[in-house]
DNA sequence: ATGAAAGCGCTAACAC
DNA sequence: GTGTTAGCGCTTTCAT
């Protein structure tokens, strides 16, 4: 059995809420010092740890944090859950449930956190619309999403600035003389999703170019296999197009596979643009033009954010929109002219 | 405020500890079944949800597990986590600690854990040597190691088969003709990279080769800077070699990066082997070759391991090692005959 | 400066 | 079948 707090009182030949204060760096000053040193060497020498959980029952919280994400395997959440850590610990520890996007799954993980009192959550994989996490916000429990928004205001979030980096990505592809260009978009109910594509018309308009929805494809998921089927609808719908600008990397990455499948050479015949700048994206072949996003960094603010509400530091309803930079390699290249 | 279980026997009209009864599927059919009736009624009226907290501290139990891995950023790290979790939830949730592969950064974590009172730990970050892990598991704390291995007996642990790996690695090169085969090994103080530098050793000889200690470099670290770093040196040396046997993915794609850098081309000058098979590297350029390893199923394998002597059901010190298949691509091809 | 008493929410042992 | 009692390890009054 591991030392108690009442095993060193009897150690140290004290009381054992003398010990709970000696060795509490908040009230330690109450406790003479002769006495606490001795209380010290006592607990040293048992081998003592405190126990969190006692602490946090009598406390009424947990000192654990929530942190929600669609699927902890996959490249770019593991560096946004490590930035939250990084930040977090050691006050605070993080309790990490994956939801696979399935809003049913999302419910169960929520009510496993819900057991375990977090004091907080940090939700990456929240939709548009999120009743149960205006729920729990609306309860009074500090939530910040990261990575993703939601429509709802109230609720605060840490994202890339995704008008931007469409924005920039757009401008980089009408600068090579692209202007039959194709959106394959991630799922529309994702705040990803939705913003992208929103921001991609706009970055048409703005340059002349009137939005086509036939050049516009949707996935169903941000996965390689929904960009490669994607792709291939776009090809066989037959519409032409110089440049696809992908909603994140992994749909990118579907598309070298069609292309490939196909003798379609990138970037010769059609140029392509990812989205996060996931890691070794610039080994592939061709390496791939892509918005990075500081994911590890999305992660850490969103953990300040989330520390500042409980601790009193900050209201709900925050947005921190954070730079992304176009990553311009050699997936992108000038539109071919054909011979007249 | 939540409800609590006094809340919900006032409602109900009962005692508070027939509340606990009833509700725990374990002791439910203590109670008479319309008494029980009312007070899930009751229960889900208040929007009751046991805490976890409250229930360890009496039955001494955290209802937690550690996981402790090198770095969660890296992206085979989180399909082992993954894995882990699949398995454990949601009567576990995971507590994830990052260790840098970092000594004293790991006992600080690893005190972090004793504070939370975890009921058992997956460590995914050992050294060969760990006395910190062993004096754990010498308290009587269920550990199981996942992807890695530790000297002493008596820990459980769940990795891949890397002498099979590595085996047929060496095979597949001696095949394609090549006997000059260099070997830049991951740090030798931890399993993986020991295992594979001496199982590489083992298949040279196994083929008549005379393993040469000048082919042989380490890096500080399972990282791609430090596999560029042990290429220049191997070029540098003037040693002649056709094949790299790399520790790691990281450390072949860091081979990469130096070959491009000199001008060195793969496979017509270099064939070049990694070790993980890790998301993506089949679309680098050229897809590489590379020993898969199951990480997911790693993380499950430790997980359900770890669940036995939890339970009682198990002894420490199983050894599982999870099959590995070679992965043939393009990084690898015969060795170009110079004109004799 | 230290001790005593009470209680956080829950469950297990023991009555009735 | 249900109520009573006690206590998990800790902190926080309050008293001395």
């Amino acid at each position: 059995m591991r030392a108690t707090i009442r095993d060193v009182a009897r150690e140290a030949g004290v009381h054992h809420t003398t010990v709970s204060r000696a060795l509490n760096p908040a009230t330690a000053q109450l406790v003479k010092g002769e006495t606490a040193a001795r209380i010290r060497a006592a607990a040293a020498r048992l081998g003592y740890v405190p126990d969190a959980l006692a602490r946090g029952l009598k406390n009424n919280t947990s000192m654990t944090i929530g942190v929600v994400v669609p699927d902890l395997a996959t490249p770019i959440m593991g560096q946004v859950v490590r930035g939250v850590e990084d930040v977090v610990m050691p006050r605070y520890v993080a309790l990490v449930v994956n939801t696979d996007d399935d809003p049913e799954r999302e419910r169960l993980q929520l009510e496993v956190l819900a057991t375990r009192k977090v004091d907080g959550l940090v939700v990456a994989s929240a939709r548009l619309h999120t009743p149960q996490i205006e729920a729990l916000v609306d309860s009074g429990l500090p939530v910040v999403l990261a990575n993703r928004r939601a429509r709802g205001a109230g609720i605060s979030s840490v994202t890339s600035d995704d008008a931007a980096g469409v924005a920039a990505a757009v401008e980089h592809l009408v600068a090579l003389g692209h202007r039959r260009i194709a959106h394959i978009s991630g799922p529309l109910d994702t705040s990803t999703g939705a913003a992208r594509a929103a921001a991609f018309r706009t970055a048409l308009t703005e340059h002349g170019i009137e939005p086509d929805d036939r050049l516009v494809r949707t996935a169903k998921a941000f996965r390689v296999g929904e960009g490669e089927r994607a792709f291939a609808e776009l090809v066989e719908s037959g519409e032409q197009f110089t440049a696809v600008f992908a909603g994140n990397d992994l749909i990118a990455v579907g598309c070298y596979d069609a292309m490939r499948r196909r003798g379609i050479s990138c970037p010769e015949h059609v140029s392509i643009v990812g989205f996060n700048d996931m890691p070794f994206v610039d080994k592939l072949w061709p390496p791939l033009t892509s918005v990075r996003v500081p994911h590890h960094e999305i992660g850490r603010q969103a953990a300040h954010m989330l520390l500042a509400q409980i601790d009193g530091r900050a209201e709900a309803g925050s947005t921190l929109l954070l730079p992304v930079s176009l990553q311009v390699r050699e997936s992108t290249g000038p539109v071919e002219r054909v011979a007249p």
